[in-house]
RNA sequence: GCCCCCUUCGUCUAGUGGCCUAGGAUGCAGGAUUCUCAGUCCUGAGACAGGGGUUCAAAUCCCCUAGGGGGUACCA
């Protein structure tokens, strides 16, 4: 029985799909699997200008999901070269082969004489299989229009009289009527290879075992079977996986239809958190990431594990109840029978859910660099190698807790980091929290309370408000709301007594002051929730 | 047009003829806990696309219809 190898081929488009990274994913579960190897082969051809860089963020996708390829870029491997590119000579050879042999020809049809030929048959309501009259020029006259430079291109001579079948592990035995089956293309008139053709030579000169890739290739796998065939190799299996769907449908995700994801329900949240967090560190500029690119999800602060459990659940399922699965997990039970044969929609809601358990799983100290990390692109922390900041931010990651679903959430927390002077107060909060019948009395009543507070801590903030409100034979509600608002700006958040001790009294005090004005003032929504 | 694939709660899925008055998760709604939010716990609503067969028995097998999708290129 012959070794495991699985492939994945990426276009050097300037980023990784979402959907293509599932693929992806599902290859390198095989043969992680059956302890096989996993080949990157980049698919360059014609489009020879700057691969590299178009190239690097689809490798830095494979590195975020810790996806290691055995061959292709940067490692090399027996099998190369592992770019299209490169491999011209295999694909002549192979040319050559079927042209000396009469299973391919020369074709020396115009696209246009083809066109009208498609059309005319399509107005007769018959199926265009092409008209093969290259095959009755006379070899004399071929070698005579080589010899001028004719132009033309190299179809495979399909057999007509057969079907071809394949058992396809996913979707199981699949036909075609090979009578139904136009002469595919298979080298250009420049003389490059087509898709099809390229695919069948690399597969079988990789020595790729299965080839499981994305539904939308089934109608090229007979054309690709016979070419096998005609060219003497062994049959690799297949396996079409469904594709990755935009969320809540059935279409396949694509880049082109990026405004449109902007009203998906789903993927409306995705965009919303993009829009208020890219900007601010930097990347709302160019080539800003967008939820089809698996870049998104990192730079938003998803993790990796969350990413990779989501994207395996997508079309895979272990059992009837398993969700949260570990990268170890997913490997040992991992198999091709569990696919599902219908697409699926990306699943947002369900990544959320995934990354929130995944995130308490991390370290505190991973947790304060993460969190460090975008506080200092966003400008809101200046050092964030300083002790004193390390320190402050370790304490503030600490009490978000389980608030902290996907790193760059910190930035909700900004109030923690600017001036008392320049907080913005939510409208709605103090319209609801402060601007009440008796509010700002007892607001100004317990900061004088405060103010003669000997320790800021926490525990005995707290003990300090119950011994205040049990005096006054009031509740804690009627007054810890209004202390929250008037020092953070807002109507949630973290524990309030971690606010107080977090921001210290004397900006706890200052911002009770510039709350009470807020209060004082009629009229002064002005002032409110005007960021500047 | 032709070829191929798909169709279970809103969503992701379990289900390979009786264990199905269809299970789980997520989302949603209600309740409990709590200073808010998040979390946690409890409760609830929520699906076999439709129609014919086959069978003692069908979500599961067959046929038809409908819907969705993919392909039909000197794209990948």
């Amino acid at each position: 029985m012959s070794a495991i190898r699985t492939r994945f081929a990426p276009s050097p488009t300037g980023y990784m799909h979402i959907g293509g990274m599932r693929t992806a994913l599902f290859n390198w579960l095989f043969a992680r699997h059956h302890g096989g190897r996993f080949v990157l082969r980049i698919d360059d051809t014609d489009r020879e200008r700057n691969v590299e860089s178009a190239l690097a963020p689809i490798l830095d996708a494979f590195r975020w999901l810790e996806l290691d390829w055995d061959e292709g870029p940067e490692v090399g491997g027996t099998c190369g070269p592992y770019f299209q590119s490169q491999r011209g000579a295999l694909y002549t050879e192979a040319v050559q082969r079927l042209l000396a042999e009469g299973k391919a020809y020369r074709c020396f049809e115009t696209p246009e004489q083809i066109r009208a030929a498609r059309d005319e048959a399509e107005a007769d309501g018959r199926t265009f299989l092409g008209t093969r009259r290259s095959l009755e020029i006379d070899d004399d006259r071929i070698a005579e229009w080589l010899e001028a430079g004719q132009p033309h291109v190299v179809r495979f001579l399909v057999p007509r009289d057969r079907s071809v079948v394949i058992d396809d592990v996913v979707r199981g035995r699949v036909e075609w009527d090979g009578g139904l089956i136009p002469d595919p293309v298979i080298l250009r008139g420049d003389g490059s290879p087509l898709y099809n053709f390229a695919t069948v030579v690399d597969d079988a000169g990789m020595e790729i075992s299965h080839v499981i890739r994305a539904e939308e290739h089934l109608s090229n796998t007979p054309v690709q079977v016979l070419l096998h065939e005609a060219l003497g190799h062994v049959l690799p299996t297949f396996a079409h996986v469904p594709y990755v769907a935009a969320p809540g449908t059935q279409e396949k995700l694509s880049k082109r239809k990026l405004e449109k994801y902007r009203n998906n329900p789903q993927f409306r949240r995705l965009f919303e958190s993009a829009d208020a967090v890219l900007p601010r560190i930097g990347r709302g500029g160019d080539g800003r990431p967008d939820p089809v690119m698996v870049e998104y999800y990192d730079v938003m602060g998803y993790l990796p594990e969350a990413v990779f459990n989501a994207l395996a659940r997508l079309g895979w399922s272990l059992d009837d109840r398993t969700e949260i699965m570990s990268r170890e997990t997913i490997t040992e039970a991992f198999t091709l029978e569990r696919v599902v044969k219908s697409p699926a929609g990306l699943d947002i809601d369900k990544l959320a859910s995934l990354q929130a358990h995944w995130m308490t799983q991390r370290p505190a100290d991973e947790r304060l660099e993460r969190c460090l990390g975008y506080l200092g692109d966003a400008g809101l922390v200046e050092d964030v190698a300083d002790p004193s900041v390390r320190d402050f931010v370790g304490r503030l990651v600490v009490a978000m807790g389980e608030r902290l679903k996907v790193y760059s959430d910190v930035l909700e927390f900004d109030e923690f980091f600017v001036a008392d002077d320049v907080m913005v107060f939510d409208e709605r909060a103090v319209k609801k929290r402060l601007r009440k019948e008796g509010v700002p009395e007892l607001l100004a009543a317990f900061r004088e309370c405060l103010a003669a507070a000997e320790r800021f801590d926490a525990g005995e903030l707290e003990i300090l408000m119950k011994g205040w409100v049990e005096e006054r034979d009031l509740k804690i509600g009627q007054i810890i709301h209004a202390v929250r608002v008037a020092v953070t700006g807002k109507s949630s958040g973290i524990g309030m007594f971690e606010c107080l001790e977090l921001l210290g009294p004397e900006s706890v005090l200052a911002r009770i002051d510039r709350a009470l004005l807020l209060c004082g003032s009629i009229g002064g929504s002005a002032t409110v929730a005007d960021p500047s």
